[in-house]
RNA sequence: GCGGGUAUGGCGGAAUUGGUAGACGCGCUAGAUUCAGGUUCUAGUGAGGGUUCCUUCAUGAAGGUUCAAGUCCUUUUACCCGCACCA
């Protein structure tokens, strides 16, 4: 047979969809698998051949599955909310809504044209009102119980973008997706209090089996620290300054503080400091400061005394001087400390530039040079003195604080809450009216969807207003509490939220009643397999738990947990080794592919090219030399004759299909993919190979390159599909060869191999290999000392 | 700075977890087939030395443990990815 797959390739896309037997079935009773994939946001570009890795891994895994016998779940979306496509809209002056369906076709028929074995009939779509009408239900209910705030505050802001954007997606002063630097601004904002969920997250992940860097990215992010809060008393007030520390065994050698630049002490007590005027350029030049300037400025501290104001240390009682610097910042813990310069290296180098004294309270460094951050004996702090062990000291030390009422254990957590609007158009609407009598009120349930209303004109306004402001007829409302005139609120929800949950929707993707129902949810959860990008572990992953662990406390989920396993693909880089970008020209369309070669090769390459979870630069060459192993499956069409089993082939069939089938499991795609080609290779050596033989072969290969599996399998005579085929078992004991091959080491030399009998005892084995002529020329003479058989591997024989 | 990871032929990568380093693929060399080849087939292909066969060296670098190290330990270099003044 010749591999044409161009005709072959279509014919079996039309066959699968026509017999639907990708399709999730009903059927309750059967065990389920349930992989996911992360859905795709439907950009203008059309899909990458990242994408097609991404999916490639689970598409195999879920085939697998699916021939194994179990009902398998394996769904696809769009993720269509978001800026690019509304500023492309602007741009081109077309709806969003057109744009965003365009698109969705072209992703639609492209993953079609690779495929991928997903169940089309449970497509979501994040924009459409009945998909969106479930994500502003989720967020009634987060309202309903208190989990959504609003608040003035300073926030990540993007001129470019014209929106507020949460500290997930303003990593390192630029906006995550047009990369200009972001700008301090004061807005209001709407938070979803994630961090009431912290610890859940934190320790859920002790449930879960995700990659573990994963986790480790997950446990950063979260960042959860455990330490005490104390208060400083302010010497002639009835005020303290109230702070964190994860060192209280530290705090005899605490000699001064340090309190954010925008501390709220300051303001209060403006009109005894006699310096207020310096305190405030401090403040307005650190405002100013952009995220690189703080960074690269690091070492270089700066900050300026409050003059007026001293704090008494609560452990000795004595007077130590205030000092405001941007090394310290109001977001994380009470936005002050207590500097101990002995022992912390950023307060080693303010006391050394301000000239402050320098407490050592443990022993082990030499505070001359620097910080000593490690553990020792405590000196210099009376009732602490000679202990050794920072437990120890710290439990005696919080110890006394209680007594005196003035500290207590705290923790903290490095993860803010989330801001969550945007004004923007093309997003969810937020489900909130504002009343002047009744103040915020949620849209009642069954109101929702609020539906976007339709508009020609979607820029943001020009102080950063959402574009729904200028839509009267959606502003204006009634009050559902009080029913008197009132304005909704025109900001949109980001582009994470419709993520958050897409999962549980494709569980039961067309329920109007809820968001999927209690029976779908109780047999599909939780997902048995995710796989994703690394980029996405921390943002989608952190809020789409935190909405899970929020749906199962309201009783709305069956789990806790969302995701059972998580891995990840690594990138596909350009031939140049460089990551793919349009500006370089280095970027490989996958249609190009499937064209030139097919699907088949595409879905095969990508996952031989090289360790599914590492970046790994594209090679045409190397393309085609999957095309020609695919050639030459082919072509075993035309050698198959016969039933049954062909000896010299038959340990080598059964070796295959066990590293196969284990491979796919770990996700090893590349040496599964290996072991089928050495196995072809050995069938070629052969000459032959019987049609049952083949049968096996193209089940193996099937969840690789399903198209040519399925044409082999047709003209084999087979009912059927081999997509819906049983996956072949292995006969472990036909894995073992009658004779194995040893190793033959003098002095941990090789010198000879030698074919034994796989059952041979050590004393024949290590006699046999003696009369090897090699091993007598390295051995004679000599004093043989150890003799060393590993069976079935070596045979060491060491001499003096 | 802190945390995590990686380092193997000309290239992508294997290596049963301490047991024949370089599977498989690309590329390259030679030969055959073909009107032609970015076709197919056969053989070879880590490096050096003597040339049917041997032999020495070789997994970023330097030490160590062991009969045996790509794999374990110590030191070190380079690169990649997170987080970044988190108290």
């Amino acid at each position: 047979m010749k591999h044409d797959f161009i005709n072959i390739e279509k014919k079996w896309q039309e066959k699968w969809e026509d017999a639907g037997i990708f399709h999730a079935s009903e059927d309750h009773s059967k065990k389920k698998f349930y992989g996911l994939v992360e859905f795709p946001y439907p950009s203008g570009a059309g899909m990458h051949v990242g994408h097609i890795k991404a999916y490639s891994g689970l598409e195999v895994v879920s085939r697998k599955r699916r021939m194994q016998g179990y009902n398998v779940l394996f769904p696809i979306g769009f993720d269509a909310y978001g800026l690019p496509t509304e500023n492309y809209a602007i741009k081109t002056n077309t709806h969003p809504r057109v744009v965003t369906d365009t698109n969705i076709a072209n992703f639609t028929s492209q993953l079609k044209r690779v495929g991928f074995a997903f169940d089309w009939t449970r497509v979501v779509d994040t924009t459409e009102e009945g998909y969106y009408k479930w994500t502003q239900w989720i967020f009634r209910k987060m309202f309903d119980e208190g989990l959504v705030f609003r608040a003035t505050t300073l926030v990540n802001y993007c001129p470019s973008c014209k929106v507020v954007l949460s500290n997930e997606d303003s990593q390192g002063g630029k906006c995550d997706i047009c990369h200009s630097d972001i700008v301090q601004k004061s807005k209001d904002v709407w938070y979803l209090r994630i961090t009431e969920y912290a610890d859940k997250l934190l320790f859920g992940l002790d449930d879960v089996d995700y990659l573990p860097n994963v986790k480790l990215q997950q446990e950063n992010w979260i960042g959860r620290s455990e330490g005490a809060f104390a208060n400083f008393a302010i010497k002639g007030t009835d005020d303290s300054l109230r702070i964190y520390t994860t060192r209280p065994d530290t705090m005899f050698g605490v000699t001064f503080m340090v309190i954010a630049p925008e501390h709220p002490i300051i303001e209060k007590y403006a009109a005894q400091i006699s310096n207020i005027d310096a305190l405030n350029a401090y403040k307005e030049e650190c405002a100013k400061k952009t995220e690189f300037e703080r960074t690269q400025l690091v070492k270089d501290k700066t900050g300026v005394r409050i003059e007026g104001l001293t704090a008494i240390n609560p452990a000795n009682g004595k007077e130590i001087p205030i000092f405001i610097s941007d090394y310290v910042m109001m977001g994380y813990g009470t936005g002050a400390i207590m500097a101990v310069p002995a022992h912390d290296e950023r307060d080693y180098d303010f006391a050394k530039k301000f000239g402050i004294d320098i407490i050592e309270v443990i022993k082990g460094g030499n505070i001359e040079e620097a910080a000593y951050t490690g553990d020792g004996e405590m000196v210099n702090s009376e009732f602490l003195n000679g202990i050794t062990t920072k437990k120890e000291a710290i439990a005696k030390m919080l110890e006394f604080l209680a007594g005196k009422g003035v500290g207590e254990r705290g923790v903290q957590y490095k993860m803010k809450d989330w801001a969550f609007n945007r004004q923007r158009y093309w997003g969810e609407p937020i489900p909130i009216v504002h009343c002047p009598t009744c103040g915020m009120v949620g849209v009642p349930y069954e109101e929702l969807p609020l539906r976007l209303p339709n508009m020609d004109q979607f820029e943001p306004g020009e102080g950063g207003e959402s574009p729904l402001a200028k839509v009267e007829s959606f502003v204006n409302c009634t009050c559902p509490k009080c029913g008197g005139a009132a304005k909704r609120e025109t900001d949109t929800m980001p582009q994470w939220a419709g993520s958050s949950w897409y999962f549980l929707r494709y569980c039961d993707p067309h329920n109007e009643n809820m968001l999927a129902s209690k029976e779908a949810l109780e047999y599909w959860l939780p997902v048995d397999w995710y796989n994703g990008g690394m980029e996405h572990v921390t943002r989608h992953m952190i809020y789409s738990r935190f909405w899970h662990h929020f749906l199962y406390d309201i009783g709305a989920v069956p789990t806790k947990e969302p995701y059972a396993k998580r891995t990840a693909q690594g990138l596909i880089l350009g031939p140049d080794g460089d990551k793919m970008s349009k500006s370089k020209g280095n970027v490989v369309n996958p249609n190009d592919v499937v064209d030139e070669y097919g699907a088949d090769v595409l879905r095969v390459y990508v996952l031989f090219m090289g360790e599914y979870g590492s970046a790994t630069p594209w090679n045409d060459s190397s393309v085609r030399g999957v095309k020609r192993f695919l050639d030459r499956v082919a072509g075993l069409t035309d050698m198959a004759q016969g039933e049954g089993v062909t000896p010299k082939l038959e340990s080598a069939f059964h070796k295959t299909v066990k590293k196969v089938s284990q491979d796919i499991e770990d996700m090893k795609f590349n040496t599964a993919i290996a072991a089928m080609m050495s196995l072809i290779n050995d069938i070629y050596d052969a000459g032959t190979l019987t049609r049952d033989e083949l049968g096996i072969f193209v089940r193996i290969l099937c969840p690789f390159a399903p198209h040519i599996c399925e044409e082999i399998w047709e003209l084999l005579g087979h009912e059927g599909f081999a997509s819906a085929a049983e996956w072949p078992a292995w006969d472990e004991a036909k894995t073992v060869d009658a004779t194995v091959t040893y190793a033959v080491q003098v002095n941990g030399k090789l010198r000879a191999t030698l074919d034994l009998p796989k059952d041979m005892d050590k004393d024949s084995a290590i006699a046999a290999a003696k009369q090897e002529p090699k091993v007598i020329q390295f051995t004679e003479g000599k004093t043989v000392g150890k003799e060393i058989f590993v069976p079935g591997k070596i045979i060491n024989i060491v001499v003096k």
